[in-house]
DNA sequence: AAAAGTACCTGCGCGC
DNA sequence: TGCGCGCAGGTACTTT
């Protein structure tokens, strides 16, 4: 589910409240959504507990919290993800199936509830080891941002809304690929951020086809895609995301609104914006594609 | 090595 | 009413 600007939101979110607070006690219902901890439940509990949460650091859809120049909580929202900010007065949330008991640095207690239907997302504690170009890892704007990620995250490439993001080199390489575009947006390891949304919606805006073969593509022409998905991810941001059903939220449980400016994406059968052809839904890698087939010819 | 396919989960809405 | 099926914002692992 949540793309980059969810996350983003989510990110926002979650600095505005945390940082300086201190963890005091955390309670874990499903042991499945702490995914990939080397540590066990034990280690999470044991090192979290007591921990002083400085900063909220994103890259692509990745967020972490280094809790030490070394060791940092780790989250992914996965399809169906949320983390919640709550009093603890506040009734509980549906599918909680962690929560970590924080202190704010003004004294106040609240909750930070993960919640996730479907388990695909998940929390972990790991390493924070040197980015490989020793710039900063991601996106903090409350704090310094540290030249260390997660060794989890090392290998998901630089976010389209990085300032140290190389749109030139990534286009190059982009133009190398042989697979159907699509695949190409959503290979977080070449580029990250996008998910099926923004993949679908950037596309219309190229007019794009999904399928259409990467190595056919001038490099200008993915450089236009770039600059086309970064554009669409800035505005989604500015709209706090994109919500259909209850599976999006940002931290206190509110819907965001870029919703109201999709063109593909979940338009199956409306009019295209553009021509007035009927948007196309055709089922693609497991999931679906949105697109005109008119504007949009492999 | 790169590209494609599959596994991991729960729950909703649809047609029969 | 009930059931099976398709569908949902993603990633990691396996296979070709």
């Amino acid at each position: 589910m949540p793309e980059l600007p969810e996350v983003e939101t989510v990110r926002a979110g979650l600095a505005e409240h945390l940082v300086r607070a201190t963890v005091s006690s955390i309670e874990i219902s499903d042991i499945r959504s702490l995914k990939r901890n080397v540590s066990g439940v034990q280690g999470f509990v044991q090192e979290l507990t007591g921990s002083t949460l400085e900063s909220v650091v994103r890259r692509g859809k990745f967020l972490w919290l280094p809790i030490s120049n070394s060791r940092a909580l780790v989250g992914h929202l996965g399809m169906s993800g949320q983390i919640l900010v709550r009093t603890p007065d506040f009734a509980p949330d549906p599918q909680t199936r962690v929560v970590i008991h924080v202190k704010t640095q003004a004294g106040d207690p609240l909750e930070i509830r993960f919640v996730d239907q479907r388990l695909f997302g998940g929390l972990m504690i790991d390493d924070l080891v040197p980015t490989s170009d020793q710039l900063p890892a991601g996106f903090s704007p409350e704090a310094e941002a540290s030249a260390v990620i997660p060794s989890t995250v090392a290998h998901i490439s630089r976010d389209l809304l990085d300032p140290h993001f190389n749109a030139a080199a990534v286009a190059e390489k982009m133009a190398k690929k042989n697979s159907g575009i699509k695949r190409v947006l959503l290979d977080q390891n070449l580029l990250s951020g996008i998910g099926n949304i923004y993949a679908d919606e950037s596309l219309w805006l190229a007019k794009l086809h999904y399928d259409k073969q990467a190595s056919s593509i001038s490099k200008k022409k993915h450089l236009e895609l770039i600059e086309i998905a970064a554009e669409v991810l800035r505005k989604a941001v500015a709209q706090g995301g994109t919500s259909f059903d209850e599976q999006y939220k940002n931290v206190n449980g509110e819907s965001g609104y870029f919703s109201q400016s999709l063109n593909a994406y979940g338009m199956t059968g409306l009019p295209c914006k553009r021509c007035g052809t009927p948007i196309k839904r055709e089922a693609w890698a497991n999931r679906g594609s949105h697109f005109c087939p008119k504007c949009q010819k492999r």
